[in-house]
DNA sequence: AAGCAGTGCAACCGCAGATCA
DNA sequence: CTGATCTGCGGTTGCACTGCT
């Protein structure tokens, strides 16, 4: 498995995205779609690699991504998640709709490990401690805001919803309680965890998610097992029929 | 008002698994 | 089966912004 070349380098702009940049790359996935991240820059006429654009896209222009402040709940769900799955940022982000990996990452680096780290676990996250800043002007796109938006954004996301666009494995169990927020408060956590630290072979696993794919792997078991427990607890019951 | 230090976020880097020829 | 390529992920960096002095 060598290395992958990215990008050849030359003639290759990198650094902030401009609007311009933004519209083309848009405009092309929403044309051809993204099969070929690769070919893709080439393709639309972009001056960038194609992971570059694969960053921009899924980190900021896909129109199910949500944009502003965590909210306490997401925050409160980031650290129990992260609690479980360690630095799985994808995965994380896989429970929070509308959230991507980088972001997760950012808010956990920048406020939820240092709150943590100055407080006692148990206490209650709180608001952030800064304002929103203004977004960069480069990093302001307007493309997404013309773009056909997702449920995500017509609700106020202060809970844990799960929704397709985000991951396709969950939401196939989940999709038909799109309209139902699916809230888990803390005292549903507590025993979560304290079943999951307790019990299964999570942690050797590392991937309890990876049992929500497709792939009918017998060790999928009992990470389903753990799910079902999980949807149990937290009253989804109905969902559990499309698993 | 200006300077400085700290913070937040977008983007890059490099690795590893998956897939294809 | 092997090697090349593609994609995805986590860690890190650079810079714009904010708040304090």
């Amino acid at each position: 498995m060598g290395r992958s070349p990215c990008c050849e380098k030359l003639g290759l702009k990198r650094g902030p995205w401009t609007a311009e940049e933004d519209r083309t790359l848009v405009a092309h996935i929403e044309r051809h779609g993204h099969s070929n991240w690769r070919a893709l820059p080439k393709q639309a006429g972009l001056l960038r690699c194609g992971k570059s654009c694969r960053l921009r896209w899924i980190n900021y222009l896909r129109p199910d991504v949500k944009r502003g402040n965590f909210t306490s709940e997401e925050e409160d769900a980031i650290i129990q998640l992260h609690s479980m799955l360690g630095n799985k940022w994808s995965l994380i982000a896989a429970r929070l709709p509308g959230r991507t990996d980088n972001e997760i990452k950012n808010v956990w680096n920048t406020h939820l490990k240092k709150r943590l780290e100055a407080s006692n676990p148990s206490c209650q996250p709180g608001a952030p401690k800064r304002k929103a800043k203004k977004p960069m002007a480069v990093a302001t796109p307007e493309v997404p805001t013309s773009l056909p938006v997702s449920s995500l954004e017509q609700s106020p996301s202060t809970s844990l919803e799960l929704s397709a666009a985000e991951d396709d494995s969950m939401a196939t169990s989940l999709e038909n309680t799109s309209d139902e927020e699916f809230q888990i408060d803390d005292s549903f956590w507590s025993e979560t965890l304290a079943m999951t630290v307790s019990g299964s072979g999570m942690e050797s696993s590392g991937d309890p998610f990876a049992a929500d794919s497709a792939s009918p792997s017998s060790s999928s078991n009992e990470e389903m097992d753990f799910w079902v427990r999980l949807f149990i607890q937290s009253g989804d019951v109905q969902s559990l029929s499309q698993i």
